[in-house]
DNA sequence: AGTGAGATAATTTTT
DNA sequence: TTATCTCACT
């Protein structure tokens, strides 16, 4: 039913069947219709070789999408399997299959919904062996590319040029994106740049490893697909003339690599490719789906062009508008044409509802990002509490990372239940990597980086001389590491070594030979036979406790996977967990908040959402500023921030932010004042807030001539108060434990924060009570007891 | 080979 | 602030 893991049948089978009728659209049942717009109502019937919807936020794009396709089956113009949709996160393409089989039921099954990334990792696996891979090939995220990168430049001591692990993969990145290969660029480029020569050598030898570990990099998965079918035409037909109708969601993301691999599928066939043809087929019929307003991938190669260009790219292409927003109230709509409106070079594009203004968007400043949490977090006690809205309704967005950990801290003092969503990952931990790379090891024998980081973990005294010399032995013999391992007796080691390594060699061998075994089994197995599991458990470190449970937690993924996919091997396990994007993490079911960057956001709604962090250097970011095109994008950024919301929006900032341990201070982004005065209700409006010292708040505001102001403030560089406050502050939450605390309605409290208040009402059990409190001068607090910063006083 | 203290570098967004 | 790296010591 849910085929988040996508492992539907592969059905090349029926496409011998007789191509159903068409294409006339006008056959399309009335329940397939209902309801739409007129638009939509064209978007799903218009039939021909091309069609661009240019579908504006909230406009029902995912409707029109979905019932598209229905139309395409229940006409019987299309099998299920001529159809190829592709999207940008897993979570979006089990979303579409389950939408399509309600519209029409079985007849569903066999489509290819999937992403990108994984849909050409279907069709490298099938293909491998045609170019000399194996269809066992693993996928490094980049981490791993990193890892392997950062070998590569120590090894050649290429650092001394100022080339860095992150530098070199993103460049690397950047030319597979524009479908470049390491012989193509090199002609095109001059080696008398010393750098452009040392990055070539790396490049070279960064490939050559890749190959040899029977590895590719997430950028390889989609050129890598379009040299197969540039290469092997007959391949190439074959995809054609299965695939009759392509369907791409989120095209204003699409690179250069991922726009080829659409023109290549949408290539015609003729006999001479395939000659069981009974005629020339015309290429599949394509219909892409985008808003260029909420372009913001540009950093990864997305090419807003590919949009803005489709009518020239593709004949006869048709462009359908849908302009009418089903998802904001007018004020957050108003918001986020105003906004969108300053960037030029777009076309004009209004969005509208006739659901009335809303709610008025509430802005916020504080002093400090914790401040500005706290605010955050008021607002959800505030709109959850009259239980119209759950927790799961709201979202918090900020633009980096880093900004979650003073939301975090807020939100768990005031016993908010929410949910990061991506950031430090689950499969980013140590230990969950230790596991997965002994279970890629056991899949891709010739993966020479994972074998290398479970070489030694548990320690078995294989340290960085025994690697080397193993390395050797299978430079010098032309064989993989893992085959070095197995003929260990031909080099010189310790006796212990020696038997250590063969050990390990005859572990992974024995469940390498067994491919088809159950996963979670195996992961189980190769824990506690190679001693991991043990390694965790007799550690007196409290944290290795937790890596433990998570291996567990591990363990059990993998169960569950097995259980929905009976058939599912570990190469099919490996491939899903390397392509889980962090929107596939959304569990609408968990009454939690969401937190997550702006760009997680895209593609999601929530009836309140909160854009945080709202301040030059961090929206634009400083590093986005730079690039050309840069600010409009994170203009568009901040678009698809405000038009995520349904009904409620809110937009804070503060006036000074901490990063790594330094307090900064931060100006209002250039982006607020863009937002018409009257649709914001300013809680504390930044013009009006005054920094902790008496002093002005830096930056400008409104009228204010910015030049002045920032020279201003230069002027007089004033230290904010914070070191002895700060260790003080460390030290107390790290001892406090409250939860001997009695509190009772009545009793008066001192916060650290907010001063003396009276106890309203104390709820929850135990570790989880929460003590309502009124402030005398704050106002109304929740506080989770164990932990808030607070004192009883006597009554 | 393994450990730990101390230095030091890094933080934009992600399939 | 945190994660990673280096180097000296066991």
């Amino acid at each position: 039913m849910n085929d988040l893991w996508g492992l539907h049948d592969d059905g090349f089978g029926d496409v011998a069947r007789p191509s159903p009728i068409g294409p006339r659209g006008d056959g399309i049942p009335e329940h397939l219709l209902a309801g739409l717009n007129r638009p939509q109502r064209e978007a799903v019937e218009h039939r021909g070789p091309a069609l661009l919807i240019v579908a504006g936020a909230g406009s029902g794009k995912t409707r029109v999408l979905t019932h598209r396709v229905a139309g395409l089956l229940a006409t019987r113009e299309a099998w299920s399997s001529q159809i190829l949709a592709i999207t940008f996160t897993n979570k979006a393409a089990a979303e579409m299959r389950e939408r399509v089989e309600h519209l029409v039921g079985e007849e569903a099954r066999g489509m290819w919904i999937r992403t990108f990334h994984s849909a050409c990792v279907r069709i490298l696996r099938r293909e491998a062996e045609e170019f000399g891979f194996k269809e066992s090939f693993t996928i490094y995220d980049s981490g791993d590319v990193r890892a392997l990168i950062k070998r590569l430049i120590k090894q050649r001591g290429a650092d001394i040029q100022g080339l860095t692990p992150g530098s070199v993969s993103a460049r690397i990145s950047k030319l597979k994106n524009e479908l470049h290969d390491v012989d193509s660029w090199a002609r095109t480029v001059s080696l008398e740049n010393p750098l452009d020569a040392a990055f070539l050598e790396l490049w070279r030898d960064y490939d050559a490893e890749l190959r040899r570990a029977n590895a590719f990099d997430f950028d390889d998965l989609i050129s890598q697909t379009v040299f197969l079918l540039r290469a092997f035409p007959r391949v190439a037909a074959q995809y054609r003339k299965r695939f009759r109708h392509i369907l791409v969601d989120e095209y204003q993301d699409t690179n250069a690599a991922q726009y080829a691999l659409i023109r290549e599928l949408t290539k015609p066939v003729t006999r001479a490719e395939l000659p069981e043809l009974r005629g020339d087929l015309p290429g599949a019929s394509l219909t892409v789906v985008g808003d260029s307003d909420q372009s913001i991938y540009a950093f990864r190669g997305a090419d807003i062009r590919n949009i803005t260009d489709f009518e020239r790219d593709f004949h006869d292409a048709r462009v359908i508008m849908l302009e009418q927003n089903y998802r904001s109230t007018q004020n957050i709509l108003s918001a986020a044409n105003a906004v969108i409106g300053n960037n030029f070079d777009r076309r004009a594009k209004n969005l509208w509802t006739d659901s009335g203004d809303g709610a008025k968007i509430i802005g916020f400043t504080g002093y400090s990002g914790h401040d500005e949490a706290q605010f955050v977090a008021d607002e959800i006690v505030e709109l959850t509490s009259g239980g119209s809205m759950s927790y799961s309704d709201v979202a918090v967005f900020y633009r980096t990372n880093a900004q979650t950990r003073a939301l975090e801290e807020v939100l768990i003092r005031t016993a908010i239940p929410y949910k990061v969503i991506g950031g430090t990952k689950f499969y980013e931990r140590a230990e969950i990597k230790d596991a997965m790379a002994y279970l890629i090891t056991v899949a891709n024998p010739d993966d020479a980086l994972s074998l290398r980081r479970i070489m030694n973990v548990p320690k078995r005294g294989i340290g960085p001389a025994t690697e080397a010399a193993l390395q050797a032995h299978a430079d010098e013999h032309r064989i993989s590491l893992r085959d070095a391992m197995r003929r260990v007796d031909e080099i010189a080691l310790g006796p212990k070594v020696a038997a250590a390594i063969k050990d390990l060699a005859a572990l992974l061998d024995e469940f390498s030979a067994r491919p088809e075994a159950d996963p979670g089994e195996v992961l189980r197995e190769l824990m506690s036979r190679s001693g991991y599991t043990d390694q965790l458990r007799r550690s007196p470190d409290p944290q290795d406790a937790a890596r433990l449970e998570n291996v567990e937690e591990l363990v059990a993924v993998t169960r569950e996977f097995r259980r929905q996919n009976p058939a599912a091997t570990l190469l099919d396990f490996l491939t899903e967990t390397s392509l889980v994007a962090a929107a596939d993490e959304l569990d609408d079911s968990g009454g939690q908040v969401s937190l997550m960057t702006l760009h997680t956001a895209k593609g999601l709604e929530f009836d309140a959402v909160f854009i945080t962090g709202i301040e030059e250097e961090l929206l634009p970011h400083r590093m986005a500023a730079q690039e050309p095109g840069g600010e409009a994008e994170e203009r568009r950024l901040f678009y698809v921030g405000i038009t995520r919301a349904r009904q409620r929006l809110h937009l804070s900032l503060a006036m000074t932010r901490a990063q790594f341990g330094e307090v900064n201070p931060a100006a209002p982004s250039r982006y607020l004042e863009e937002i018409p005065a009257g649709l914001i209700d300013w809680r504390t409006p930044p013009s009006t807030m005054r920094a902790p010292s008496g002093q002005r708040a830096v930056g400008r505001w409104r009228d204010e001539p910015r030049e002045s102001f920032v020279t201003g403030y230069r002027d007089s560089p004033k230290p904010l108060p914070k070191a002895p406050k700060k260790e003080f502050a460390n030290m107390i939450t790290e001892v406090r434990d409250n939860s001997a605390m009695v509190l009772e309605p009545g009793d008066r409290i001192r916060h650290k924060d907010f001063g003396e208040g009276r106890v309203q009402a104390v709820t929850g059990l135990d570790k989880k009570r929460v003590a309502e409190v009124l402030f005398d001068g704050a106002g109304r607090k929740r506080l989770l007891i164990k932990i808030a910063p607070i004192e009883k006083l006597s009554p």
